[in-house]
DNA sequence: CCAGAAAATAACGTATACATTATTTTACCC
DNA sequence: GGGTAAAATAATGTATACGTTATTTTCTGG
């Protein structure tokens, strides 16, 4: 009768999980804000756990750029810098420029393309509203679909593991920056360059996007002197 | 009078880094094939320690693509297969251009290249003397120094992972590819591009090679059918 | 009151212990 | 003899223990 697992909870979930998840969020969330130093103990007692499944946590955050392990002081919550935020968005610009031209060369039906149109207009509707959050959310779903529909799973993570390295400095930056629209001009041109099968001109249009993030957030990052992101 | 560590010879490595290396190691030598499992009790009595640093080493592995933890099995070295070697050489394309693009606008000087250069050098030497596993070995080179010059260190660091998961297939098909003369003139168009400063023919170029290899390398791949990779 | 050394503290890295659970073996019944 | 269930085994996931060592504190002499 009654389907077996239909709620999204599952209470098995791995120690080791949970403290990845739950940390992982606390930095993205900005509650554990950049150069914070937590001890392992007091993880571990903070998530209710040993400190076995913390460390390997911590291994794990350690690997995807998020936190920095030092040898008698715990982890500490790696800031990001006008350097990093450029690497990053390169890194970006080189991954989704080439999703963009192979989804475009693809030809995908304008269905196989919802994802990216959904999101799009999220974008729009939240501009307009000038709920910048919502924005900068839906903006992250657009470009995860890209790079989801684009096929390729390694290059798929490698995008999101950098984009969740700036999460943090993207949204302490939103205020800091011009209404977006042109953001959202790109993103439609984008879209049209795909489903136009116009592979060259797909990703000449996302990397020119890409870089010009790029540009504003190292300036922004560079002006106000961030190092706390 | 004597100089404090002249040696290369690190004595006090912590476990997990030993545990890390030898096992990095002996994936990318094939001593570990693809496919092996080996319960994490075995390599602690191997490696002469605990399953502690053995466990936090298989984390950093599975992290980077080599191994795959299973919950009651220990780990098992993954296999490569032609669609992996796809993905993998679709993301050295993206990377590695970029990275030759940006090196060649950056204008270097002639010595800067030298790392190009030797590693060239290397090739052709090894592709004279027909030794195909030193000819692997530089061309190796060549493309490390590539993404390490460029400067940007997320990017090296992503193009090496890769790399290393590629290695052991790379390896295998060796001799089952046709001499690589192709590659070599490949690499020095590139220096040339480079030197010149022109960013986009270097592009253009490098990413034209990283193609090249790609096709190759899948299809071999598929005719083979070498799952066992 | 300060510099430096000795002692104390604290945190980690690693080893070990142990309960849990998937897997395999054994036993049993038809 | 084959299939099912109970028992035994084995490997893990996590907790705990402990020696080592960086750091901090205390103590001493000037």
């Amino acid at each position: 009768m009654e389907p077996p697992d239909p709620g999204p909870e599952p209470r098995k979930l791995p120690l080791v999980e949970r403290a990845y998840r739950e940390i992982k969020a606390r930095i993205l969330g900005n509650r554990y804000p950049a150069n914070l130093q937590v001890l392992e103990q007091e993880l571990a007692l903070e998530l209710g756990m040993s400190r076995t499944p913390v460390r390997e946590a911590l291994i794990r955050l350690e690997r995807e750029g998020l936190v920095e392990i030092l040898p008698r002081r715990g982890m500490r919550v790696l800031p990001i810098s006008a350097r990093d935020m450029g690497e990053i968005y390169e890194v970006l610009t080189a991954l989704e420029g080439r999703a963009a031209e192979r989804l475009a060369a693809s030809r995908p039906s304008a269905e196989a393309l919802a994802p990216l149109t959904a999101a799009l207009e999220r974008m729009e509707r939240a501009l307009a509203a000038g709920e910048l959050v919502s924005w900068a959310e839906a903006d992250g779903e657009f470009h995860r679909g890209l790079v989801e529909l684009a096929g390729n799973r390694r290059l798929a993570r490698m995008a999101a593991t950098v984009s969740d390295q700036v999460h943090r400095a993207r949204m302490a930056t939103l205020g800091l920056r011009p209404a977006p629209q042109q953001s959202n001009r790109d993103h439609r041109a984008l879209i049209d360059a795909i489903l136009e099968g116009d592979s060259a001109r797909a990703r000449t249009l996302h990397e020119a996007h890409r870089e010009r993030a790029r540009q504003l957030l190292t300036e922004i990052l560079e002006r106000h002197d961030l190092s706390a992101l």
